[in-house]
DNA sequence: GTACCGGTTGGAGTGCACTCCAGGTCAAGC
DNA sequence: GCTTGACCTGGAGTGCACTCCAACCGGTAC
C-alpha cells in the first residue's frame, strides 16, 4: 500500500501522514525501489486508535508520548496504562460537562421557542450560571474545573 | 467593577477580557474618569455562558456569531435558537463518541493490567477498530460481549 | 519519448485562540 | 512630590496542528 491508498483508507491526507511520521506518531515505513513509502495494512489499526485519542481530546504531545512508549514494548506497559487512565479521567469529565451543557441548551432552546411563539417568558433562569460568588477563584485559575454544585441563578442572558 | 476584579471573578485573564472585547465577544464597557473599564456584575452571566459554549467545543467564530445576534435583540431569536440547536447536535455527537471511547479505554486498560500481572492476553482485539467506512452506522457494537474469536481483525496495537 | 500521475523533500504559510510586551496614563497612599 | 500598582494601547509572539508549495523523480500509457 502506498501513501495515497493509506490516505484514502485512513481518512488522513498524505501531508498529514508524512507530518505524523516526521514527528514520530507513525513509524517509518519501508520504501520501494523508487524511494516511495510502502505500508502494511496493520498500520490502519494504529492510525485508528491515534485518531480516536485525538478526537477525544488528547493533544499531540500525549499521543506522541504514547507512541513513543509503544515502541518500547512490554517495558512500558505500566506507563502506557497510566497514560490511558489519565485520559479516561479526562474523557469521563468531558462527558459530564457535555451532558450538563445538553440540559442548558435544551432549556435555552425551549425558552427561545416559546418566545418566538409570543409567549411571555420569565428571565432565563438556568444555564449560564456556574460559579456562585461564594467560592473564591483562589488566584490560581482552576482551569477546567467543574463544580457539580453549581445552582441555577437568575440570569439576564437571553 | 474594574477589569482586574472581573478577571478574578470570571477566571479569564485581563488580556483575554480585552481580547474578547476587541473581537466583539464582550460589549464595550463604560469607562471611569481615568479611561478605565467599569463593568456591571451582570456581565458575568454572559461570560459564563460564553465559557460554557467554548468548553463544549464551540469555536470563536460561532460564539462571535451568537454574540452578534444577541446584540440584535428579539429579531434574532430564531437564528440564535438555530445556532444553539446546531451546537446541541454537535454536543450530543461528542457525548456519543466519548462514551464509546470510554469502553475502548476500559477494555485496553484492563488488558494492560492483566498483562502487567503476567497473564497471557490475546492480541488486542477490540478498541482500535472503528466501523470501517464500508459499514455505515451499524453502530450497535457488541459492547461488553467477550468474543473469543469473532472478527478476522486481530490487532497488533497493544 | 513525452505527458501525466503519484510520489519525494524541506520549508513556508495558515487559522485559532490567546499571551506577552513596551511604553505610556491615572489615582491613591505615604 | 513621589512611588506604586492597576490600568491603557497597539502590536508582536506563541503553540498547536496541520496545510500548502516549489522543485524534483520514477513508472506507466499512449
Amino acid at each position: 500500500m502506498r501513501i495515497g491508498d493509506l490516505a484514502e483508507k485512513s481518512g488522513l491526507s498524505t501531508d498529514t501522514l508524512r507530518y505524523y511520521e516526521k514527528i514520530g506518531l507513525l513509524p517509518r515505513p519501508l520504501r520501494d525501489g523508487g524511494g516511495r513509502r510502502v505500508y502494511d495494512a496493520t498500520i490502519l489499526r494504529w492510525i485508528d486508535f491515534l485518531d480516536r485519542l485525538k478526537s477525544t481530546g488528547m493533544g499531540i504531545k500525549d499521543r506522541l508520548r504514547y507512541a513513543d512508549l509503544r515502541t518500547k514494548g512490554e517495558a512500558s506497559l505500566t506507563e502506557r496504562r497510566k497514560l490511558l487512565e489519565a485520559h479516561r479521567g479526562k474523557v469521563a469529565g468531558d462527558i459530564a460537562r457535555l451532558t450538563e451543557m445538553l440540559d442548558v441548551l435544551d432549556d435555552k432552546i425551549d425558552r427561545y421557542r416559546r418566545m418566538e411563539a409570543g409567549e411571555t417568558v420569565d428571565p432565563a433562569f438556568e444555564s449560564c450560571a456556574r460559579t456562585e460568588h461564594g467560592a473564591p477563584p483562589s488566584k490560581e485559575a482552576p482551569k477546567h474545573e467543574h463544580r457539580p454544585g453549581a445552582r441555577p441563578r437568575a440570569d439576564a442572558e437571553t
